[in-house]
DNA sequence: CGTTCACTTGAACAGTCGTTCATACGTCAA
DNA sequence: TTGACGTATGAACGACTGTTCAAGTGAACG
């Protein structure tokens, strides 16, 4: 994948380090005594780190994709010129009951990843965001190649 | 994010539906009474759905991402020239308890998405794999742009 | 040594999750 | 209208998850 990562070299010699000022009874404390081991990364670090409202939302996402049921169902509807299929479709081709495949769905629905019309009695889904749609044929695409080629071809960050 | 979709285009006219061949008894089954109903494009999904195998390793990825303390520590450690972080400057800046995290921390190696070394007492973590780098840092870029910007610059897939 | 510190780990608990089952809804054919 | 069918949904159940708490490990230091 390339991914051209710039990240700081390993540091070997020992960071000064920032004592906590005032530190409070360490009875109450968790985290250490010290107040910042490498106060310089800490704070690039803290800006990689979106809000909590923005955490909670990408986490979600990843959790939707984070199920065997909901992951297939998305990558069955990433597949090149697939683009809808019904619920009886997915289910059959899942191995999965309509009623698993249905409640899925929903939740997918519900974060928006995917959208829905309707004919008739048939429901056609299909994916309804660009974002999840590129991650997961990337991610299909890797895992493909880890499994047939040799196994770590991206270590490091 | 331009994520260039080949997606098939709607399908208007009904399609000529494939009945399965001898249904089982009515009772057993939990799929629709259909084969497909659209037999091409799920042959063409069938191809876009890995094996089980690729599947949970895929999943158990996604799902790693998918809990907000564990994608703030990738996101911690994704940031630029951050690089390593010790146990105690994440939970500082995670505000959470040092054995939270390194419980996520132990998570997270299981899965070699990140690694780590020791000087003296302190265990400095980084990333591990430059795939989940780079989703990291697009999706924290995708959400914070759906934040500050209008919302959905990106629908359809 | 013995203490302190950064970190790890196991148990335990509350909360969440995904499935199945039964049922209900709307559509279509007879 | 009646029945069949594709789909949706709520309840319920077992399984899992992430946190806290308490205890433990090994390194540094006096």
């Amino acid at each position: 994948m390339t991914a051209k990562t710039t990240q700081a070299t390993r540091e070997t010699t020992p960071i000064p380090r920032v004592r906590k000022t005032a530190a409070p009874s360490p009875a109450v404390r968790d985290t250490c005594e010290i107040d910042y081991v490498d106060e310089v990364r800490v704070q690039r670090a803290r800006q990689g780190v979106p809000d909590a409202d923005a955490v909670a939302t990408l986490a979600e996402t990843f959790k939707m994709l984070g199920d065997p049921t909901r992951l297939r169902i998305v990558a069955a509807l990433a597949a090149p010129d697939v683009g809808e299929l019904c619920v009886c479709d997915l289910a059959t081709l899942l191995d999965a009951s309509a009623s698993a495949v249905s409640h899925s769905l929903r939740a997918l629905r519900h974060l928006r990843l995917v959208q829905f019309r309707r004919q008739g009695k048939i429901a056609y889904y299909r994916l309804d965001d660009a974002h999840v749609t590129q991650v997961i044929r990337e991610g299909v695409r890797h895992v493909n190649a880890a499994r047939s080629g040799h196994e770590s071809a991206s270590r490091a960050g």
